[in-house]
DNA sequence: GCCAACGTTGGC
DNA sequence: GCCAACGTTGGC
């Protein structure tokens, strides 16, 4: 099964709401790289948590996939800040996943700290100007990282 | 708030 | 299909 890494803004939607959510759609994404990463997701996966535009910005929690992705209902809706004109129901653009709260680590690995560990140089959050919002991750890479949270 | 990096749009 | 202009992301 493949790990995943997604970045939420946590003033938008935080570990600790997620937390208390237990569950939640992941809408909004609106790059299609990213889509076609939640649209590969699968029942099951496992999915780091990163809050980006934080202090400080980090790893902080575990989620899993509950539902593979569907259509986004937010592309539909003319109110909502992720309605996408160009999108109708019969050709959906953008996808969502569902995901259920695992945990959250109880030491959030800062941005800083990962970019310390030369066994994660690879990582996909790592490189130069990366911004994807939806990652791969690789086992090696999600194993480490568990570790070193907890 | 700045700005580098990258993605998207649209004229041609 | 190219590419300039513009918009967004996200670290700092």
């Amino acid at each position: 099964m493949t790990k995943w890494l997604v970045k939420t803004e946590e003033s938008v939607y935080s570990i600790d709401r997620f937390q208390s959510d237990k569950k939640t759609v992941w809408e909004g994404v609106r790059n299609y790289q990213a889509r076609n990463y939640l649209r590969a997701m699968q029942k099951g996966d496992e999915v780091l948590v990163y809050h980006s535009n934080s202090d400080p910005t980090a790893i902080v929690g575990l989620a899993q996939v509950r539902l593979t992705a569907f259509a986004d209902p937010s592309q539909f809706d003319p109110k909502s800040e992720f309605f996408d004109p160009k999108a109708s129901k019969e050709a959906p653009r953008w996808f969502c996943p569902e995901f259920g709260f695992v945990k959250k680590f109880k030491r959030p690995l800062s941005l800083e700290h990962l970019k310390g560990q030369s066994d994660l140089k690879g990582m996909v959050l790592l490189q130069r100007g990366s911004r994807l919002s939806v990652q791969p991750v690789t086992d090696k890479e999600f194993t480490l990282i568990l570790k070193l949270a907890e």
